[in-house]
RNA sequence: GGGGGUUUAGCUCAGCUGGGAGAGCAUCUGCCUUACAAGCAGAGGGUCAUAGGUUCGAGCCCUAUAGUCCCCACCA
């Protein structure tokens, strides 16, 4: 049979159809085989309204890397896929996409504005999906969720009910983190706090009962509608006698009294504070202890509120205006300095956010933290790198109860009805519910849950949970996940407390964190600043293995990493380079060529790399389990390419043309290690190895179905060393040659003295095709005039060369290498003769060193001598 | 204010439990050698941020310092 394959390589043109092949022959679809060991990854749920970004393609890769690791291993894999509904940034772009054709969402109502949600789901939800599979993803597709679909909608009921029954979920009036535009509360994760260039307005408030004024600072000096106190510190010597007095709030001239807190600092400012409960949090919890009145002056959107007529309606940054000049008409206001201060925005809509007293669904924190932190502490799930369990239990030792509900409409509504009439609540399972006091229907609560209580019960309600089906039951826990530092708060976090509050177990043995994506010059890349890359362009570009490879390696875990376009162009030059040589395999095979494995003859060239291939099987099935993706990368690619391309290839030329037993010896030994080649390469570059496995191998088999290559004792041949000997005699004569400016065109006859005599004998092909050598002859002893000498520990090699040979040229390379080598004597000589190293060094590393000294003084004798045959 | 990352060749980064510093790109010298010029052969280039310490031995472990980046935190 003729093997060919395209001249160039050009993954357009298979990527797809190998994708198709797979998905078509159903290679990714999980059956459960209890003769196996279960592997599971769910895949981190890209939200619905995303397009592919190289975050993505990075998560994926490595998923799909070890998903498929694992599979050729022998385990029973499932990597599930699906989407998440992301309610905020979903609902947000189907409202801009509505305002568009002048439709508001209370146009629509409810019911219509989610037909509307879900139809904007079915036509755009599936965009990214379609992205995925471009990368290679081996995801089970017939198993694909999404956060809102019946069973995931049914866990997320379960789950609230159980828990508001064991009262981990209550509700309640608190203060909250308000985005005015996405006009909804969010948890304190959703908030990110960015320094923000302000002013600090020095205010002074005038007592009731006299003409003293009390000077305070604010950064907000709008709120002041609102105030219901100034506070000052009880043991602040300066304002002792004023606490309990009376001060009248400028422009609104209401009475609010001067009050004593802790939480005040004396030396910040003039440690008078004014007190604004419903718009601050901390002047919340003040009010609190002081009764202090609620005062609300802002609206969902941030406008003053009706209660006051001259500003109504002003958003908040107009009305601070209005105010401030209203502060200086009065003469309350006594000056403004520049101020930075860090302000909270939405992490969706970048929008400052709001504190606002609302009534709110909670989860409980502290009774879920705990196992959770205790569940790492044991081991149980251990994070990758290690550093992040650090974070993780920073976060969770001082986390806050959780604001899951949420003011939007796309997403699980909360299942909790009111009674109209009575004031009852009922929280239930069921779509509707009736007083049980006075018989009316009742309301259900409008609001929904946050995307992350969902997301939280992923790598369980994906496998059918709560009902125990054979899924769950098998494939959980699950193993690793894979996900970026950035999302360890909003996801991982709350995977772990709320798989072991109702699984009672982990949801997977390891996290592999991952950095970001960053461009060339290290930005983070972003949508504002336009410097995002588009991972479909790259693939379009170089294909899907080089965009692959180039984000595997040389990445160390939880590490950011930049995207350089010269990164991936080295990764397609490998890919091309793997290309060719199968290529060369492939022409050299004769159409009646049939696989049957290592010949038993085996040439000590075909042990050496042999034996190379299964150190590298050991190495890269020990990286993978040590989650050093990167690592294993790089050993691919330098056997590959440097071993197997630059050596073995070359190696075999001459013994092809050569022809008979050993030329068709070699060709066995060509497609044996390129078959183990391609399967140990394959998770990380799918597509091409697929390609070439199919051409070379021809018989219908698909490589991602194969046994990854494992170490085999029987294949590390003793041989091996022996060659490495002429590997280092023909290096050392090309050195020599290029150094003296000898164009490769002269040949020339080498004499090899050596005590190994009988290798390089059989050695002399290797040294014409490799080393320009007209012929070689070797001997225990030579005497050759006028030749420049190539030296190794094994050998000393006179390259003769008449003219061409500058003696002081040669004088002058030799006085260099000998330097070189006595500065390696001198080293290990010197370790040696430590008492300490004798005494203290594993005996194995002493007998080493001593070997090397011995070579290294081998290879000193052979400079002198020919040194002093030119002197 | 706490916590963490990072600092290695001109650039971008590896370096797995401590045993003589590596890759890609770039640079320089030769090569269109019948798989590949997206290639081949060679070369130059590093007091591994700084200062101490532990050790027979430190890029790696400990302490401190500096640069840089990030996370967390209620200072109005």
């Amino acid at each position: 049979m003729a093997k060919e394959l395209a001249k160039n390589y050009a993954p357009e043109q298979f990527e797809d159809r190998i994708y198709a092949e797979w998905m078509q022959k159903g290679c990714f679809h999980a059956e459960i085989d209890r003769k196996k060991n279960p592997y599971t990854i769910v895949i981190p749920p890209p939200n619905i309204t995303g397009q592919l970004h190289m975050g993505h393609a990075l998560d994926e890769t490595l998923q799909d890397i070890l998903i498929r690791w694992k599979r050729m291993s022998g385990y029973c894999t499932l990597w599930l896929p699906g989407t998440d509904h992301a309610a905020i940034a979903t609902e947000a772009k189907i409202v801009a996409a509505m305002r568009e054709e002048g439709v508001t969402k209370e146009d629509l109502g409810r019911d219509g504005f989610m037909e509307r949600a879900w139809a904007w789901k079915a036509k755009f939800g599936g965009r990214i999906v379609e992205q995925l599979k471009k990368l290679g993803s081996s995801c089970d597709w017939d198993r694909e969720r999404f956060t809102m679909d019946e069973g995931c909608s049914k866990a997320v009921k379960d789950v609230f009910v159980k828990y508001y029954e064991k009262g981990l979920i209550y509700r309640g009036e608190r203060i909250i983190n308000w985005c005015p535009k996405c006009r909804t509360s969010l948890s304190d994760a959703e908030v990110n706090y960015e320094d923000q260039a302000g002013h600090f307005w020095h205010l002074r408030y005038q007592f009731k009962d006299s003409d003293a004024y009390l000077e305070l600072a604010t950064t907000r000096p709008e709120t002041l509608l609102g105030d219901t106190a100034v506070a000052v510190n009880p043991n602040d010597e300066r304002y002792k006698d004023l606490v309990g007095k009376t001060l009248i709030l400028p422009i609104v001239h209401r009475e609010i009294p001067v009050i004593a807190d802790d939480y005040v600092e004396m030396d910040f400012g003039t440690g008078v504070v004014k007190i604004t409960p419903a718009h601050d949090p901390n002047d919340f919890e003040v009010g609190k202890r002081h009764n202090l009145e609620v005062i609300n002056v802002l609206t969902e959107d941030a406008k003053i509120t009706e209660d006051y007529p001259k500003y109504a309606g002003m958003d908040r940054y107009e009305a601070r205006k209005a105010i401030v000049a209203d502060l200086e008409a009065e003469g309350a206001l006594v000056r403004v300095e520049d101020y930075n201060h860090n302000v909270g925005t939405c992490y969706r809509c970048g929008t400052t956010v709001e504190p606002r007293v609302s009534t709110q669904w909670f989860v409980k924190m502290q009774p879920l933290a705990k196992p959770a932190i205790d569940a790492v502490k044991k081991g149980e799930t251990k994070f990758v790198p290690e550093r992040f369990d650090k974070i993780y239990y920073h976060w969770l030792e001082n986390i806050k109860d959780w604001c899951i509900s949420r003011q939007i409409w796309w997403g699980h509504q909360i299942p909790a009805f009111y009674c109209d009439d009575c004031g009852e609540m009922v929280v239930t399972k069921e779509n509707s519910a009736v007083c049980p006091k006075c018989g009316k229907p009742m309301r259900q609560d409008p609001d929904t849950l946050d995307t992350w209580f969902s997301s939280a019960l992923w790598p369980f309600s994906t496998l059918g949970w709560p009902e125990k089906t054979e899924d769950f039951e098998y494939f959980y826990p699950t193993n690793t996940l894979v996900t970026g530092y950035d999302i360890i708060f909003f996801w991982v976090i709350r995977m772990m407390f709320s798989a072991l509050e109702n699984t009672g177990k982990v949801p997977f043995d390891t996290v592999l964190i991952h950095g970001l994506v960053r461009d060339a010059q290290g930005r983070k890349m972003s949508k504002s600043l336009g410097n995002g890359i588009d991972p479909l362009e790259v693939i379009d570009q170089y294909g899907a293995d080089a965009l692959r490879f180039m984000l595997a390696t040389g990445n160390a875990p939880g590490n950011d990493m930049r995207y350089i376009d010269d990164k991936v162009k080295a990764a397609r030059n490998f890919a091309n380079k793997l290309w060719n040589a199968s290529r060369f395999i492939m022409m050299n095979l004769p159409e009646s060529f049939a696989f049957k494995g290592l010949p038993e003859t085996l040439t000590m060239e075909d042990k050496w790399v042999v034996s190379r291939f299964n150190q590298l099987a050991k190495e890269v099935n020990a990286n993978l389990d040590a989650f050093e993706l990167g690592v294993a990368c790089t050993k691919l690619y330098d056997f590959i390419w440097d071993v197997f391309c630059d050596w073995y290839i070359e190696l075999t030329k001459p013994r092809i043309q050569a022809g008979g037993q050993d030329g068709e010896n070699v060709q066995q030994v060509l497609v044996w290690t390129m078959q183990g080649m391609l399967k140990l390469l394959h998770p990380f570059m799918p597509f091409i190895t697929e390609e070439i496995w199919q051409v070379l191998v021809g018989d219908g088999s698909m490589i991602m179905l194969q046994s990854y290559p494992v170490y085999d004792a029987a294949l590390d041949f003793a041989e091996a060393d022996a060659f490495e000997k002429v590997i280092a005699a023909i290096k050392a004569v090309r050195n020599t040659r290029t150094e003296l400016n000898v164009p490769p065109s002269v040949k020339a006859k080498l004499y090899i003295e050596t005590a190994d005599t009988a290798l390089f004998e059989s050695a002399a092909p290797f040294f014409e095709k490799l080393a320009s050598a007209s012929g070689i002859e070797v001997g225990a002893s030579f005497s050759i005039p006028d030749a420049a000498g190539a030296v190794t520990d094994a050998a000393r090699i006179f390259i003769p060369m008449d003219q061409l040979v500058n003696k002081e040229k040669e004088l002058a390379r030799l006085a260099k290498e000998q330097e070189k080598v006595q500065k390696d004597i001198d080293f290990l000589s010197g370790k040696l003769n430590n008492p300490g190293f004798l005494a203290k060094a594993p005996e194995k590393l002493v007998e080493a060193e001593k070997a090397k000294l011995a070579k290294a003084q081998e290879k000193m004798d052979k400079i002198l001598a020919s040194i002093r045959a030119y002197s």
